[in-house]
DNA sequence: CTGATAAACTTAACACTGTTAAGTTAAATT
DNA sequence: AATTTAACTTAACAGTGTTAAGTTTATCAG
């Protein structure tokens, strides 16, 4: 019975082109405009259609989210193979986690700060299987590879990982929440600002 | 004519009467769940009446901020006032920053994240005069004792303070935002944040 | 080819939101 | 007592996410 199939693949196309649409509009008129109204409108169908595909806003939303996830991860492994000296690899994987979020503004206001939160808690986060998590694991890894290699001081990985996270995302949420913040050159304060936290954590 | 300076008495009086109820249904419902219209039912009037003493929704959430930064600069004040070393000042600030933020969550969201930014862009927050911009000042300033002191390695003023800045800031909207996070018990990631971003800066 | 079944899509509504123009009531002034 | 001013409300606008119910369209069995 191929035309079961056929039809999978068609509602999975469908399920794409809404996402195309939806990510189209997010980007243009950012999440402040997004509706699920005003993307109806702009597939040529009546709203209640997308809730056939999606199960609602959050839904559609942390498919979004899901697909720059995965763009991450690829640079993320990427990274992990171009170096060896795990210090490099942090840097550089910090350093692109700052451009990642400065470029997509709107998809970072997605992933943090829908309420109740698209991924959930930080619990439901880290024990429901997303692409954001191995993200986020693969990030931990290449903290404890400097603290293992004995580069970086004796810490606790979780705890540095942590504090590398926070101060990355403070970075990109004031430059996204304030216009013309900061004062300073936004790549030049996300390079000091990388550069300090590994100085912190850094051998002599 | 007293009876002119009476009603704007009264008004003012009324005034404070909806802040006192704005933040207490703020406080205890949260930021998503605050509108006009549940504000105007808590008080007992009409939505409108509501816009004859605040010019919109802005206005009020800008009048709750203010009120939370005027105890913040209390505290910085004090707390400049009580220390010499300026890198005991700056510890202390950083501190305060971190438990005032995790304190009062839901002003916090007010101050940073609606939309464009209560307090307008980065330029407009530091053009227009407001309590929140003095406490970022005196912030600054405390920042500037420590370069000066040459007790810090030489930097920008303007650039660490804003790394310090961002950083705290990334810390208390991860808190805020993912319930359950961080991992590490918030008081010490706290402590451990700011400890290492001072040891990035200081000499030796 | 016809009738039943299932899928796809829409209409119309619900319960909200912030905001405002216009109308009403009560108080102060002339 | 008549008029002006202030305080407050009603009713509406334009928008939001979401859903129950109805309609159209396509697939399947006999």
């Amino acid at each position: 019975m191929g035309i079961r199939e056929k039809r999978n693949r068609q509602k999975e196309e469908f399920r794409v082109k809404i996402l195309n649409a939806a990510r189209e509009l997010f980007i243009e008129k950012g999440y402040e405009a997004f509706s699920m109204r005003k993307l109806a409108h702009k597939i040529g169908f009546s709203p209640t259609t997308i809730y056939l595909y999606f199960k609602d806003k959050d839904a559609l939303l942390f498919a979004m989210c899901e697909e720059l996830a995965e763009q991450c991860l690829l640079e993320l492994t990427k990274i992990r193979k171009q170096h060896i000296d795990p210090v490099k690899k942090l840097r550089k994987a910090l350093l692109f986690h700052v451009k990642t979020g400065l470029e997509n503004p709107d998809h970072y206001k997605v992933l943090f700060f829908v309420h109740p939160g698209i991924y959930g808690s930080q619990t439901e986060f880290m024990q429901r299987p997303s692409i954001a998590r191995d993200t986020h694991l693969a990030f931990k890894d290449i903290v404890k590879e400097c603290i293992d290699s004995k580069l970086f001081i004796k810490a606790d990985p979780e705890t540095v990982t942590e504090i590398f996270y926070v101060s990355i995302h403070g970075l990109i949420v004031m430059s996204i929440f304030k216009s013309n913040y900061p004062w300073t050159d936004r790549e030049i304060l996300g390079k000091t600002l990388v550069d300090s936290l590994i100085r912190a954590y850094l051998k002599q």
